[in-house]
RNA sequence: CGGGGUGUGGCUCAGCCUGGCUAGAGCGCUUGGUUCGGGACCAAGAGGCCGGCGGUUCAAAUCCGCCCACCCCGACCA
């Protein structure tokens, strides 16, 4: 892609409404733009990193055996109504009206759709196991949308339900997507942990959180150095493990660890994931039932994964940057390599650059170009700015003597090499930053 | 929802307390020229019913009232 053709309207300034490092960055390199309070349009360059993890995303949960469909997100209130949330979620949901003045919630979550689906349609234990995910908008009326996407009212989220005939497969399915949401979390390059949680307004019986690490982070974990187990403050007051109350400075330590008696370290951390062993809260109410090799009818045992899409974004953003910039690793960068002549007046570094480009374009790299008739300074701004992993510079002086410059924010170095041997060294850098 | 704060060109802000010319600055944008490896310089421009409504006054960005929006701190969540 080229720069001019594409649309990345970034700022020198950075709005004042920011007040984390990655809303300001995003904001900053024109990822985003905001449209009112908790939502956001993606502009081409965010858009793009959203897609690379929502591929990760497909793909792990494919190979885990989860099966894609797309519900509805406007969804009836009478099936809230008859599984008993309209009442205990009524202030988290944004309610539409049609011109028969029927009332239509704007899907927070799907659990309520997904079994009503199953009732209709799953029949016999033949049909079991199933896991079906979709990657689709929510809304939630937050009570205090912040930090830009990080608690949006309107945000992008996977979310997947597990259904199957015996609370012991339900807890293999269970496991097996923790695996999976291991697998996507690493693969996305986050700095994460796992940690014990409670199962609140999900209702069930076992949950897990995955904590990416950040000081900016709106949650609390607590680490057992020990046990290496982490857990949440909610489940850590829960079972009496003495959480310190509300601990103003974060180094304060409170409370043991609930297993093993030693005292835990406390971290920060941002919620990217949860897991649910729901059981059959959901299928028994809506009436999700199968029947078993004995003709007995059973409702399905379930279970519920989400992963916030959109706030992966802001929370690989928090991790990875400086208030230069982001450090975008491969996995989501937005394209991999920026080439940047500088000068594009002059003819030979202009033809030299659209030459590269064009050969890297029909080797598949993902690459954009800097086109733009912009001075050096202001194009070394904005690359560092928007920070992509891989940076080719061709200049005049360099290309008297038929070199490039091949930058690696990754490896943070610098080599030059001959133009002709550019393509070859660029796919070996990549191939270190992370094997294909 | 409670507490605090802010609304003046695209962005950052000054002016408001102590009402009074055609409402300012920097950045960004447009045009021309000089520049050209780290957010250049000169010149000329475009762009604002000062968040909205009402009130006080000869006169309101400025004072008063109501409303709205946005931000920050608390309880919820991916």
């Amino acid at each position: 892609m080229r720069w001019t053709k594409t649309f990345i309207p970034t700022l020198k300034e950075s709005p004042l409404e920011a007040e984390i490092r990655s809303h300001r960055l995003m904001l900053r390199s024109g990822l985003i733009q905001k449209l009112s309070s908790g939502l956001y349009s993606f502009l081409p360059l965010g858009l793009r990193s959203l897609r690379k993890i929502e591929k990760i995303i497909r793909e792990e949960m494919d190979s885990h055996g989860a099966i894609e469909l797309l519900l509805p997100i406007l969804q009836p209130k009478e099936i809230w109504t008859q599984s008993g949330r309209w009442d205990s979620m009524r202030d988290l949901m944004l309610v539409a009206e049609d011109r028969m003045k029927r009332s239509f919630v704007l899907g927070p979550t799907h659990e309520e759709i997904i079994t009503d689906l199953a009732a209709k349609r799953i029949r016999s234990y033949r049909d079991l196991p199933k896991n079906f995910y979709q990657i689709q908008t929510k809304f939630r009326d937050e009570i205090r949308p912040r930090f830009g996407l990080m608690r949006a009212r309107e945000f992008l989220m996977k979310d997947s339900y597990s259904f199957d005939t015996t609370d012991e497969a339900a807890q293999k399915a269970y496991w097996n997507m923790v695996d999976a949401y291991r697998a996507i979390f690493k693969r996305c390059g986050f700095k994460f942990k796992m940690v014990e949680a409670d199962t609140g307004v999900m209702g069930g019986s076992l949950s897990h959180e995955f904590m990416v690490l950040a000081d900016s982070g709106e949650d609390e974990i607590l680490v057992c150095s020990k046990c290496d187990d982490a857990f949440n403050r909610e489940w850590a007051v829960s079972r009496g493990a003495n959480a310190s109350s509300k601990s103003s400075e974060p180094s304060q330590k409170g409370g043991v660890c609930p297993k093993c008696a030693t005292p835990y370290e406390i971290l920060r951390g941002i919620e990217v994931g949860h897991v649910f062993k729901l059981g059959t809260k959901y299928s028994a109410i809506l009436g999700a039932h199968y029947l078993n090799e004995q003709g007995v009818q059973n409702p399905c045992v379930m279970g519920c994964y989400g992963i916030g899409v959109s706030r992966c974004l802001a929370a690989f953003i928090e991790q990875n940057s400086n208030e230069q910039g982001i450090l975008w690793n491969r996995a989501l960068a937005p394209y991999e390599i920026l080439i940047l002549p500088v000068m594009m007046e002059n003819l030979t570094v202009k033809e030299s650059a659209e030459n590269l480009y064009h050969q890297l374009k029909e080797q598949n790299f993902d690459c954009l170009l800097d086109d733009r008739g912009e001075r050096a300074g202001v194009k070394f701004k904005d690359a560092d700015l928007i920070g992509f992993p891989l940076q080719v510079t061709l200049g005049q002086k360099l290309m008297d003597t038929g070199q490039v410059e091949i930058r690696s924010r990754f490896h943070s170095k610098t080599e030059l090499v001959n133009l002709q041997d550019a393509i070859g060294v660029i796919g070996r850098v990549l191939e270190e930053m992370a094997p294909l």
